[in-house]
DNA sequence: CCGTCGATGTACT
DNA sequence: GTACATCGACGGC
């Protein structure tokens, strides 16, 4: 069994749990997710709680479009838009297209840091905020249309964040060596 | 193995 | 000035 197309349109949650076992390519680097995050515009942990800013407008955008934002002043994250004011951080992969061009960029000995964490990933991808509110079904993304059912997916509390802790919104691939930490 | 810490753009007090 | 959806270097065990 697979599932159908991935709708953007729904809960960031169920979004973000049906992304796992996904493949994901961004000009053509890439692999399975792993790890995801889920964030809602009344979730006190999200960066739209608060309304529009410039960082985060494209989280008010079309469903189906990429948020992108700097974190901690080095690194980016990307995220998938779901409904307005809501999106999935995409964490963590299995990486398996574009390994030499990602192992180049990562400039790491060990395949399983080179997308095992929200900001390795998108260094890995090539991926910075020039694709803030790129559309994901456009080229140079691409995204599975089906994947697997049956997948033992783990969900747990999200990881570096002080509000709303005790939302179990971090989806995983259960064993995955590729996560960015294990779930409790 | 583990904990601590610096880097530093954007948003908020 | 302080916090933050992070990472890797470093030091101690």
């Amino acid at each position: 069994m697979q599932s159908h197309t991935l709708e953007f349109s729904q809960p960031a949650h169920l979004v973000a749990k049906s992304l796992i076992g996904r493949r994901f390519l961004v000009s053509g680097c890439g692999g399975i997710i792993v790890e995801t995050e889920a964030y809602a515009p009344d979730d006190p942990a999200s960066h739209s709680f608060r309304g529009p800013t410039a960082r985060n407008k494209a989280m008010f955008g079309n469903p189906g479009t990429a948020y992108v934002y700097r974190s901690y002043g080095i690194h980016w994250c990307l995220n998938f838009v779901c409904t307005c004011g809501s999106a999935v951080l995409i964490r963590a992969m299995e990486p398996h297209w574009g390994l030499d061009v990602m192992r180049e960029r990562r400039d790491v000995s060990d395949d399983r840091s080179l997308c095992s964490g929200p900001g390795k990933l998108t260094q890995a991808l090539g991926v910075d905020g020039g694709f803030d509110r790129w559309a994901l079904d456009q080229y140079p993304f691409e995204l599975g249309a089906t994947r697997i059912d049956d997948l033992n997916i783990l969900s747990g509390r999200r990881v570096g964040i002080t509000r709303a802790v005790d939302i179990p919104w971090r989806f995983g691939l259960g064993g995955s060596p590729f996560l960015s930490r294990p779930f409790n």
